[in-house]
RNA sequence: GGCCCCGUAGCUCAGCUGGAUAGAGCAACGGUUUCCUAAACCGUAGGUCAUCAGUUCAAAUCUGAUCGGGGUCACCA
């Protein structure tokens, strides 16, 4: 049952043998680096620090240690300029590693590092009575990716969806239904009609001011539980979640609270009578603030100067909410970029209440998605529809298999799995942080670094398997020397590692370029070598073949993306 | 202006805790299919890692400044 760590600790323990009137153990595994080329080796020991104490030039001390070491758990040790790159045993490796992904099966890569600490996740959260942009698809498919991983590592994610259901928008909206709508309109297609009577307001607000008057007017009525204002808001709220629902069901993700703003409501008196007992409140400009200066953010503005709540007001109040009902290890908040000094008010403001669970509080930030160079603004139309994004990529999922598999069964189905994990697929594989441009052709691109080409590659391991007719032995022959399959062996082993690190970083991508680097290297094997040929080492080439199948879906699913088997 | 993020090939981006000739994809050009799906594979071409200074045996990576792009800076969320 060897491992990464476990091969590591025996390369150390290798060079602690000779080394140990200078360095110890963590100084030697601190020193270890993987090579950029399998040509230098599989790990390397720079030689530099020693010579100073041995007064050598590294060239030679690498050649005297590589003299002095064990050689026997290695194919070999040599020394190459200044290193001393260690070659693993490729047959033992490769049986090791393949029997452990065999013996772990889907739960290969778990871990217990989370002990079922219960981790809220902040994620989607899509206004009402708005339509899904590529901003909050972003949003979805991290948090989504994030829930996925932290599971697998032994956290108990509860994703939630922080519907932006209340606000001022509201009776700006009821302003503009009486105006220009219609029941028939909206009951044909809800949120479009919506949103024109929003955008349209807007508009005519910048003429005639009084128009905004009146839509605070009646989200106030909203807010003292006028029957008419309450009865709209359920409404639009309703047809609103009806519409989300569609495209989260294509998107494949579920939650397990659409608590939205609404929802505090009622919590928030006691904060705000909280943070007064406690001193934290003072007048500012008429309004309620608490003062941060001391920590170089500007104050967080509790109350308006009207006396209603804020934004933050409603966030302090849901922290605190679920702090209580979960006890959480870490909460998270799937974000905006923009909205960072939000929540460093938000830990500063309760950690001033003495809520110190306000340390595992985490914004996961991530870029703006700009169209032609600009922001994204639903108020001033520009916006790009997710509905129509996903339905687009479909289309041309379906294209490509008319064109390239035209007898493929289930064709509409795999169009779906295909199109919307491309989307899905290309919104995790950068830094979460990375800015970019909206493209259309960027997003439904199938070839190169693409969700389709790890699709792909996994679909080509199983139409092997299927042609093969039957399983790898688990108990047979595992042991693949072949130099050709070295490097997908060595990426399966990096598996565990990767996904720890994914979560360590709150980085999805890290696991989508894993994916990639992986069907890559399978790829080129798979190109260069026949698998399906009978000599001693064809089961163990299916071994490799499933389990690299076996690895790719699992990193497909903790991103939240399918994984047909024909394609 | 203050604070935050970013600046690597024509374009989009990798580069983990500093280490051996800076890597992919797209676009361009050329090649591979009687053979397990060519949504693939191979090759050619393309870079003073924004600039300058510092720390170090070693800097794309760390520190500081400068320039450039974006975000944000009280009654939106």
């Amino acid at each position: 049952m060897e491992d990464n760590m476990d091969i590591k600790t025996t390369i150390v323990n290798t060079l602690h043998a000779a080394l140990a009137d200078e360095l110890d153990h963590d100084q030697i595994n601190e020193l270890l680096e993987v090579p950029k080329s399998s040509k230098l080796g599989d790990y390397a020991f720079p030689t530099f620090v020693l010579a100073k104490t041995r007064h050598q030039a590294p060239q030679q001390i690498a050649q005297a240690l590589v003299a002095e070491l064990d050689h026997a758990p290695y194919e070999k040790i040599e020394a190459n300029g200044a290193y001393v790159n260690f070659f693993l045993d490729k047959g033992e490796f490769a049986e090791a590693t393949l029997a452990d992904i065999f013996n772990e099966g889907d739960h290969y890569g778990d871990a217990t590092l989370g002990e079922n600490g219960n981790v809220p996740i902040d994620m989607s959260s899509p206004n009402i009575a708005k339509p899904m942009s590529m901003g909050h698809l972003r949003s979805t498919v991290i948090g989504n990716a994030l829930a996925n991983i932290y599971a697998k590592i032994g956290y108990h994610p509860i994703k939630i969806n922080y519907l932006g259901d209340w606000g001022t928008q509201f009776g700006k909206l009821i302003v503009a239904y009486h105006k220009w709508g219609s029941e028939a309109e909206i009951k044909a297609d809800p949120i479009s009609n919506l949103l024109k009577y929003y955008v349209r307001f807007h508009a005519e607000a910048e003429k005639d001011p009084e128009l905004d008057d009146e839509g605070r007017a009646w989200f106030k009525k909203l807010e003292d539980g006028d029957p008419e204002a309450t009865h709209l808001w359920e409404w639009f709220r309703r047809l609103s979640l009806a519409e989300f629902q569609k495209i989260y069901d294509r998107l494949g993700i579920q939650f397990d609270s659409f608590n939205g703003e609404a929802y505090y409501n009622d919590k928030m008196d006691p904060i705000v009578d909280d943070l007064k007992a406690k001193n934290l409140l003072q007048p500012s400009r008429g309004a309620q603030i608490v003062d941060l200066t001391d920590e170089n953010l500007t104050p967080a503005l509790i109350k308006r100067s009207d006396g209603a709540t804020l934004y933050i007001t409603r966030d302090l109040a849901a922290a605190t909410d679920r702090y209580h009902q979960f006890h959480f290890a870490k909460s998270l908040y799937v974000v905006g970029n923009e909205q960072t000094e939000h929540f460093k008010q938000l830990k500063a403001v309760l950690k001033k209440m003495g809520d110190d669970w306000a340390d595992d509080i985490i914004h996961v930030p991530f870029g703006l998605i700009t169209k032609d160079g600009k922001k994204l603004s639903t108020r001033k139309g520009n916006v790009v529809l997710l509905e129509k994004v996903l339905d687009e990529a479909v289309d041309l999922a379906k294209q490509q298999i008319a064109a390239k598999n035209p007898d493929l069964p289930n064709a509409d189905q795999v169009a779906h799995q295909v199109g919307v994990g491309a989307v899905i697929f290309h919104d995790l594989k950068n830094d979460r942080l990375d800015s970019f441009d909206f493209s259309l052709a960027e997003v439904v691109r199938f070839e190169g670094e693409t969700g389709p080409y790890v699709q792909y590659s996994n679909a080509r391991a199983q139409s092997i398997l299927r042609k093969a007719g039957h399983h790898a032995d688990r108990q047979g022959n595992l042991t693949i020397d072949d130099p050709a399959a070295w490097d997908t062996i060595k990426f399966l082993a990096e598996f565990p590692a990767t996904v720890l690190r994914a979560a360590r970083e709150y980085e999805p991508s890290v696991i989508a370029k894993y994916a990639l680097r992986l069907s890559k290297t399978f790829n080129k094997y798979y190109a260069n070598s026949k698998i399906l040929v009978a000599d001693d080492q064809l089961n163990a080439r299916l071994a490799l073949v499933e389990a690299t199948s076996q690895v790719l879906q699992q990193a497909l699913a903790l991103l939240g993306v399918q994984a047909p088997e024909e394609m």
